[in-house]
DNA sequence: CTAGCTGCAAAAGATTTGCATGTCC
DNA sequence: GGACATGCAAATCTTTTGCAGCTAG
């Protein structure tokens, strides 16, 4: 496993103390899991590649997990428009690129973006906490086909 | 009806026509509801708010009709978190606020992010189309309470 | 007239929930 | 030991689909 992973692993670990959540294998399996995968997996996928290695472990865990770690903050609901719903460790200040036909997700960073300060008419409305790009387009593999 | 509607509406009937598209009762009521809202409703709720006025308007109409109008690019699936997904009508170059409490979506301007490029790497990706951003925080009313 | 729509009802797909059992702290 | 989490099955919610009748062009 990578630094990061590990480091994603143990922030994870120490923040499921800090929010009372108990730390159980399959909690620490899907987290492990999320963290290591880069293709925004949803829960079908997520318990599909699981369930070999926790033969026991069911989809509605895999939902209620995810729903709880999101609530907490440690994981992401990415925005798609497939049905499926997808999920990522979260982290901030990176954004989405999607191509439409094979219904990708790849991650980006963008530094002149997150620096940016939003318009004017925007602090009106209320306290914005991050704000994210996601930009459509068809990618390279697709592109060819 | 304000000035906008009624173009957005003649622009509709033309691009129906142009898609081999039929003008019925149905899919006119639809799209003129939708460029009148403001507030990005589900297909549930334009269905209830439409009901009123075309009693026999059926919910698998709207959803299959939102689902054609999609296809055609006359309207937009907008992403959210929440289960239902919301709609509007199309337009480029606007960006969306959404408050985490109350789940409003607004529609916001940015001439400066339409403007800027976005970063090299993207570019080996793939071909961009469109790029939007997604802004979450907490509205005005949700803060005073 | 007739291809394309609509409404109805039923199905499918994704996610949630109740409950009994198991397990982390 | 006790609260919390899991697994199972069933329920729920959203969206899609098959089919027969209707209607815009």
């Amino acid at each position: 496993m990578e630094d990061t992973h590990k480091q994603q692993l143990t922030a994870f670990e120490d923040a499921c103390r800090k929010a009372g959540l108990r730390l159980t294998p399959q909690r620490i399996e899907i987290f492990r899991y999320l963290a290591e995968a880069s293709d925004h997996p949803s829960a079908e996928t997520l318990h599909l590649r699981l369930v070999d290695k926790m033969p026991t472990l069911s989809l509605d865990t895999v939902y209620r997990t995810l729903g709880t770690f999101v609530e907490h903050g440690l994981v992401s609901k990415v925005q798609t428009v497939e049905s499926q719903a997808r999920f990522e460790v979260a982290q901030l200040l990176h954004h989405h690129l999607i191509c439409q036909k094979c219904k990708e997700i790849i991650d980006f960073q963008w530094q002149f973006f997150d620096d940016a300060a939003l318009p004017e008419t925007v602090r009106a409305w209320g306290r914005v906490e991050r704000k994210n790009v996601v930009a459509y387009g068809t990618c390279i593999d697709c592109l060819s086909k």
